[in-house]
DNA sequence: AAAAATAGGGATGGGACCATCCCTTTTTTG
DNA sequence: CAAAAAAGGGATGGTCCCATCCCTATTTTT
C-alpha cells in the first residue's frame, strides 16, 4: 500500500494536495498534518513513500529562509527513504536549488499548480530525477462553475471554452475523448448538454459557446 | 441565479474556494480569476452577489500593505453592491481592520479555514454584519485520506477517529445522523462497513478504531 | 449543390453510492 | 448475571451519473 503524507498548515490547501496525491495513485493512503509536530509524530511512528512538505508553517517565520529550510530538512531526515516534494506560496528558483541539494525531488509554486499537473511531476522525478515548476500567472479567461452540471457536463463546458480561435469543436471532441479514455460522439453528447442545461436556465455562456 | 467571484492566484485553493461558496449555494453559478485583470474584465461586464480576494495577487508585492489594500479597494469599487470576504495566508488583526473600514464583510486567515466554515461565515454576516477568522492551528492528530472508502465511509471513519474520550461510539452514531440527516443506524453501518475495508486491506487504523 | 459540421433531441443499460431494514455473535459495562 | 454496546455481516430499492447508440433539422464549408 502506497503511503504519503502531506505537510500544509491551509486546510483547504492540504486537502486538495491530499486529492492530487490520491489521483496520482490508484490504492493508497495519504495522511495531512497541520504542524510539523502532528508530522513529526506520524513520521516517527510509519514509513511514508512520499512527502509533500510547504515550508511556510505556524510557529516559523515565513520570510526567514532559516526556518523553512529547517522545516524541510527535518522532514526529510525523518523519512530518508521516502520522495519529498516542496510546494510553496512565495517561491523563487534560488530557493529550489537550496532545496534540491538538500534531497528533495521537487520544488513547485502553487500558482499554476493545476490539478493533473502533480501526476506529470511524478513522472518529472521517475524520468529526469527532479521537477520545477516555478509560479507564473497563465491564464486569460476566468474558470467557471456551474451548480446545474454534472462533473462530465463541466469537462466538456471547460473544454470547449478554452478552444484556440479556429479549432473545430469536432476536434474539441476527440481531444476530450482521448482525455476521459471514452468515444467522441459521448464527449459530443455532454457538451450539448451542459450548453442546453445553461440556456434553460437563462446562464450568459462562457465565451466561445 | 446568485453569481459569485472568487479571486485568488493559487490554482487549487481557488478551485476549493470555489466549491466552497457554491456548497453554500444551491443553485448558483461560481466564476474564478487568477489575476486582478480577469477579475477587473468580468466585474464590468456582469454583476456579482459576492466576492471572495485574496490580496496576494501575481503582479502585487505581497508584503506592501499598499498594494494589497488597493487590491481589495478596487474590486470593492468595481462591485459595490456585492458581499465581499477578504482570504489570506498571513493575516492580521490589523489588516483584518482595515479590510473591515473600506467595506468587506469577512476576514478570513487560510489556516482554519476548512471545508463548511464558509456557510457559518456567510451566517455572521447576515447576522453581525462582520465575520473574522484569524488563522490558528488546532489540529492534534492527522488528517486521513483512504483510496478505498466512499464518502460517506470517509464522514464515518473521520468522526469515530476524533471522538473524545468516554465517548459512547452510540452517540458518535447520534452526532452523525444529525449531520447528514440519516438514521444512526445507516451511520453505524457505513462505519462498519469502512472499518472492515480497511482491516481487510491490512490497514493501520487511525487512533479510536 | 454536395458534404461536413453543428444544434437539439430520445432511449438504454450499467455501476457506484446512498439509505434502510434485518440478522447473529462477542465484548463490555452496570 | 443481565443489559447494553459493539463487531460483523446479508439483502434491498432508489438515485444519479456514465457511456453508448440512435434520430432529425439547420447551418456552415468546400
Amino acid at each position: 500500500m502506497f503511503r504519503a503524507l502531506v505537510v500544509e498548515d491551509q486546510t483547504l490547501m492540504r486537502l486538495a494536495l491530499m486529492n492530487e496525491v490520491q489521483a496520482s495513485f490508484e490504492k493508497c493512503v495519504v495522511l495531512g498534518a497541520e504542524t510539523l509536530n502532528i508530522a513529526a509524530v506520524e513520521l516517527q511512528n510509519s514509513h511514508f513513500d512520499l512527502v509533500v512538505i510547504d515550508p511556510g508553517l505556524p510557529g516559523f517565520d515565513p520570510t526567514s529562509q532559516g526556518d523553512r529550510v529547517a522545516v524541510v530538512d527535518r522532514i526529510i531526515e525523518a523519512s530518508p527513504s521516502a520522495i519529498h516534494i516542496v510546494v510553496t506560496g512565495s517561491d523563487n528558483r534560488c530557493e529550489a536549488d537550496g532545496f534540491r541539494q538538500i534531497g528533495a525531488a521537487a520544488y513547485l509554486g502553487k500558482t499554476g499548480l493545476a490539478p493533473g499537473v502533480f501526476s506529470d511531476v511524478l513522472d518529472d522525478i521517475s524520468t529526469k530525477g527532479f521537477s520545477l515548476r516555478l509560479s507564473r500567472a497563465v491564464m486569460t479567461k476566468p474558470d467557471y462553475r456551474f451548480s446545474v452540471l454534472t462533473p462530465r457536463e463541466h469537462e466538456a463546458i471547460d473544454m470547449m471554452a478554452h478552444r484556440a480561435p479556429g479549432v473545430k469543436r469536432k476536434e474539441i471532441f476527440s481531444l476530450m475523448a482521448d482525455r476521459l479514455a471514452i468515444d467522441a460522439g459521448s464527449a459530443e453528447k455532454y457538451y450539448k448538454q451542459a450548453r442546453a442545461k445553461l440556456m434553460r436556465q437563462g446562464h450568459t455562456l462562457p465565451q466561445g459557446l
